[in-house]
DNA sequence: CATGAATGAGTCTTCATTCAT
DNA sequence: TATGAATGAAGACTCATTCAT
């Protein structure tokens, strides 16, 4: 056990520790990691400077108690239902990144800057990458023996190109994204269809 | 004082801050922004604790400093040569794009780990987006107008996409790429052309 | 935060902002605002350096909280209580006005040191001596109207003077006064009533 | 010779010193001693940060500098005609006293900001002090043997209030004098000469 | 558990002063 | 002499973390 929290044992104390959390997430991505002083936590939080060291150890560990169940909601969503037709899949697979991914970005900006010095959280941001990519790449090879995607593409640099794409247009281009489409996700599955060159079933 | 920086007036000065600046760029690159002291640009460039105060008013004017060059060269390499044929010109365009990014991914991550907390650096991703948005934009309502791009797709949101994907993948995703196309130029190309099904240019 | 001093909450906490006001007291004086180091006052109380941020954010504000009670303190020892016998009135007032402020000269001087620079402190001293001034022109009006002082003497400059008279002397030439009148009460009130030509109450 | 300040050989050192002089007083009485920096001053005068040390070897020294003719001159107003009838010697020397005083206050205000820390200037303030209550003392002792002042005031005493008032008069309290006696001179000999209770000359 | 006071290491920043040119 | 770059001691201030109550 690497017990980088320490885990209450009563009521009122998991109740803090929640506020405590939550109130993290909103301090964090209303400031950014740097700025923010573990004060500024507790207070939010409505409780004492003090209190919050009855929880956690560090600031890090504040920040990393506050990514603990978005980074499972994150994978999951990541590693969605196996559908059978690989058009639907990517549709749905990216609406369910873009949901998780674009409505989690403040909070993810705050890890990448924290991860630029602490490895710590940039094992985070690399493990999410390395299942994505992962996951894409499987199923880019798995089309392509089928016959149904683009047999010149090299299945890793495509996976992370597509993978880059998603998560990038998530994080900074959101507010770009045209009214018509308001969360892109539209556009992006006939992007990665296209891209790919994926062709209808033909067993369908 | 609106002067965040002041200018050397004699080429030892000139030289002094130089030297300054590469070896700001060299710890940043090395240790992110919040963990450089001031010391250590000094100590990296030789000089004393107090010199680096002789140049610049605080470490953000350091690292505004050592982007000014960067942000130009950068721009740049967004607003390339007009070729004639679309798809070469996409090629030339990502190969410019990847590599000056590629190349600047460490600083250009300290300029994100900042911008969390400085708008003055948001501000500056924010206008290389912004300006790399705009031209691949209109380049796609161009070629739909012309009839060689699928005119269902929103030329904004396709485009931010298409920006997300050579960003995302030149800061983060490189090490990812295959060895077979180390630096996903050609992959790039064939995605960003496939995916808008750009067609060969019929009065070629 | 406009509040320029956070206010202890426990008991402990009020017994070390009160011993950290004494404490800068005891230094300021002797060393005056310039060479006072903050770490001073903190040694002088018996406290850590950081202790004195507790309660103060800055050098000014441990100055502005000494002069707080004091202010108070003098400005009441000018607005004294009415006698009807001018004369005793300014024996009275002048025997106040030195008490206090003779006992207070080093601490006003820093406050005059700092003054120079920040205006927060000349305004201290604007008021001190603006007080006086109106109450010691109003005085010599009603007298004046009497015909009991010199109807020639222009009210205002007049009070000036004797005002100015009697700071100085509170603040700087206490020491060259004689041995005969050590705190120069006898004195100065002789001067003040002569001055003004102050014939006893004919209807006394 | 504790020479503080190197005197310049050649006619262009003299002017660049003479410049400097007129420089620090500038920005002295703008700023304070405190808040002054060796470039402001340097900057005012329009000569290199380097060069002031050209002549003087620390911040005080130039201070001192900026005072050495205007204590003499002040030492001369104190030390003036003496004129046979004691009124109008008091009224020659208050005028020559307040002109001289008044038209230097804030200069002198910066000294007695820099004499709470040190004794160097502390010295020049008490010299001045010493100086005039020494001459005022024995005025007024010489006209008590001659029957013309009240025998009942303490020579000493009485000197050091009417310095006070005079000299607390021109530095802080010339703000509030009427418009009808602009300088005060005319009130405050008036005070001066009935609070010592000076009849006319019967010899005269 | 909660509180809020106390601690002190860590940095930034200033600026008088020195020095090479 | 004049310049302006370089130095580095000095001090203010922050804030994560500890601790007594």
């Amino acid at each position: 056990m690497t017990a980088t929290t320490r885990e209450p044992r009563t009521d009122r104390g998991r109740r803090t520790r929640d506020s405590l959390i939550t109130a993290a997430r909103t301090v964090f991505e209303r400031q950014g990691f740097a700025a923010t002083r573990m004060g500024d936590i507790a207070a939010e939080a409505g409780v004492s400077h003090g209190t919050v060291y009855t929880y956690f150890d560090t600031k890090e560990d504040v920040l990393e108690a506050t990514m603990q169940q978005l980074v499972d909601q994150l994978l999951e969503s990541i590693d969605g239902a196996d559908l059978t037709d690989p058009v639907e899949r990517i549709a749905n697979a990216n609406e369910r990144y873009l949901t998780s991914f674009a409505d989690n970005a403040p909070l993810l900006r705050v890890v990448e800057e924290v991860s630029v010095t602490d490895v710590r959280f940039s094992a985070i941001l690399d493990e999410l990458r390395r299942t994505h990519l992962k996951r894409v790449t499987a199923q880019i090879r798995r089309q392509q023996r089928k016959g149904r995607v683009h047999p010149d593409l090299d299945p890793q640099t495509t996976a992370a190109a597509l993978c880059a794409m998603v998560e990038g247009f998530s994080r900074h281009w959101t507010a770009f994204s045209s009214p018509d489409d308001p969360n892109g996700q539209a556009t992006l599955t006939l992007l990665w269809q296209r891209s790919l060159g994926l062709t209808p079933d033909p067993s369908g």
